[in-house]
RNA sequence: GGGCCCGUAGCGCAGCCUGGAUAGCGCAUCUGCCUUCUAAGCAGAGGGUCGCGGGUUCAAAUCCCGUCGGGCCCGCCA
């Protein structure tokens, strides 16, 4: 039942295509508001609103029409809404909020990414879990997504690594804790001293080197091994693990192209793609001393993933400081033909930045450790629940989920662009906006349903004050899942959700469920309410658990 | 120097795309509520020139221009 429709038809006599709106609450469902009319009629909005409740009667739907000053307001049959939004819910349960959009159609997504033999930080953390809500957004609008984890596995850096490890490697410490190891080495051998040394490892190792390439294929296992623990606590899996190295082999053929359709420019002793005209610098395509760059393997990658996936949209998951970088790789694409660049999008975030307000810069040492920040959470969680809930079972799995909830909805319910200033307090706030609350929230609503007796189906009377602002945002929720794709924001989702559990604790203080007059009815309003929160927990990529 | 992004209560944010009726929420502070469905909760109080200045509009936190403050980026890193 579409009620909006319903007051564009009674609407129609006056205007076309009336511009309806959601008035405050309380005031109504639905408003038209008048001012639009007013120079065409030579009235005051008032006396227009006035004469249009003269004209139309309201009917089985719209149960009542109110002037209100400059606006009409709208009132809908509440109980055919519940009916139906009830009804609905119940019977699709975790399909709720499915559209079909997206059959058949492919989108790709490009995250996490973080770079071998660094630590996880913090700094991939967005990335990871951004990218993962969008394909879990997408999943639900009906779209395939390939969530390629394409990690930062070439460069320079790998000359700087081997040049380091064969200077002052130790292959025990290696094998005890690769990671910090080999970040030790990083920022040792990051100094100009040996730069020289460094950028020719990295040329032996394009070309294919076999000492080069061994202690390289050593330190990505070893990495790959790391990353794996983290994606394992995080709950995240990929369709795809590449690199940029995967496309090593390919990239004289994206040279190649560029010749031909005369992009490349020499500009001392580099080749580059000039995008001055387009206000967009330099794409630098290929060093002075013939080794590639991220915007080569780039370039390469994009055209491959299309020639695989024939994607129509590849999302970039990737901070905000690169966007020059995306926009420069986009327009060459465009520069070469390729029609589907339009479909290329970086969903940029921005920085977690440290204390101080600036970057976390890793050549510096200056990290957080993804590891320690998890263990660190979880810990926190593990102790709220011995206080909280001590005869809880799977405590650790609890904790984990707890955890969890915590830092990835501190994170998805920001605005994707805002910085965020890196603070563990956050982590483990599991009070208030936080995603323990909606948990907790779902772990009520789960409580009441263990202790109802046998369901019975409900009718619908009248409804109080609490139950009407529930139904009303339950039927808002495909919308909101549509809107976050729109906008590739996974926080429209967050904020929805968590506004869907207050709005329930509410309803929960004043409302009494169990061996209440409408116990039946309410029975219906909890089951609903409890499964759209774990439908919107897990867009997020939030379990939930039936005690906590 | 150029480009992009951000600026809403003490702090952290939502709302801005798609302009409308008293600008929402959380934390912190103060006050109530656990013999009734989990108090990781609920109710209430205080706290705002929506950075600043112009413009567009019947109407601006929202759109446009300028300005200040912060962040990021600007060819051989990714």
């Amino acid at each position: 039942m579409d009620f909006k429709e319903e007051v564009v038809k009674l609407l129609k006599f006056r205007v076309k295509n009336p511009q309806i709106e959601i008035p405050p609450i309380g005031m109504g469902d639905y408003a038209f508001p008048c001012f639009s009319l007013a120079k065409e009629l030579k009235k005051s909005p008032n006396e227009i609103s006035k004469d249009i409740i003269n004209k139309i009667k309201p009917n089985k739907y719209i149960e009542k029409i109110v002037s209100a000053g400059p606006y009409v307001n709208f009132f809908i049959n509440k109980e055919i809404l519940t009916q139906d939004i009830l009804k609905k819910i119940l019977k699709e349960k975790d399909k709720f909020g499915s559209v079909n959009e997206g059959k058949n159609k492919k989108i790709v997504i490009d995250m996490s990414s973080p770079n071998i033999a660094k630590p996880f930080g913090i700094g991939h953390l967005r990335s990871t879990i951004i990218g993962n809500s969008l394909s879990k957004i997408y999943t639900k609008l009906g779209y395939k997504t390939i969530k390629i984890n394409y990690l930062g596995d070439w460069g320079t850096q790998f000359g700087k690594l081997i040049v380091g490890y064969k200077k002052w490697g130790n292959a025990s410490l290696l094998k005890e804790n690769p990671i910090k190891h080999l970040l030790e080495l990083y920022i040792k051998a990051n100094d100009k001293e040996y730069e020289p040394d460094a950028r020719d490892w990295f040329k032996k190792l394009e070309q294919g080197d076999k000492e080069a390439l061994k202690l390289w294929k050593l330190f990505k296992e070893l990495s790959i091994k790391e990353f794996n623990k983290i994606y394992k606590i995080l709950g995240i899996k990929f369709e795809v693990i590449s690199g940029e190295s995967f496309y090593n082999k390919k990239m004289d053929e994206t040279i190649k192209k560029l010749k031909n359709k005369h992009l490349l420019k020499e500009s001392e002793g580099a080749l580059v793609v000039n995008l001055e005209d387009y206000n967009l610098g330099v794409c630098l395509i290929q060093k002075s001393d013939g080794t590639t760059l991220y915007a080569t393997r780039d370039i390469t990658a994009a055209i491959d993933r299309n020639n695989k996936y024939k994607f129509n949209k590849m999302l970039y998951e990737v901070g905000s400081e690169q966007k020059l970088h995306f926009q420069q790789f986009f327009k060459v694409l465009e520069l070469m033909g390729y029609s589907w660049y339009k479909d290329c999008i970086h969903v940029s975030h921005g920085l977690y930045l440290d204390k101080e307000g600036k970057k976390f810069a890793t050549r510096k040492g200056n990290i957080v450790y993804m590891e320690e920040i998890l263990k660190e959470t979880i810990d926190i969680a593990k102790k709220t629940i011995e206080k909280k809930n001590p005869k809880l079972k799977n405590k650790d799995e609890a904790a984990r989920k707890v955890a969890i909830a915590a830092i990835f909805f501190g994170d998805l319910k920001n605005n994707r662009v805002h910085d965020i200033v890196f603070d563990i307090e956050k982590f483990i706030d599991f009070e208030g906006n936080t995603g323990p609350y909606i948990q907790y929230t779902y772990a009520r609503a789960s409580s009441i349903l263990r202790k109802a007796g046998k369901k019975n189906s409900f009718s619908v009377k009248e409804l109080n004050e609490k139950e009407i602002l529930l139904i009303n945002k339950l039927n808002i929720f495909n919308e909101i899942i549509i809107s976050a794709a729109r906008q590739n924001s996974p926080a429209i989702i967050a904020n929805y959700t968590y506004e869907l559990a207050q709005l329930f604790n509410e309803f929960y203080h004043s409302c009494p469920v169990l061996k209440s007059d409408n116990e039946w009815f309410r029975l219906a309003l909890v089951q609903a309410t409890r499964q759209v929160i774990k439908n919107g927990l897990n867009l997020l990529g939030i379990d939930v658990l039936e005690e906590m």
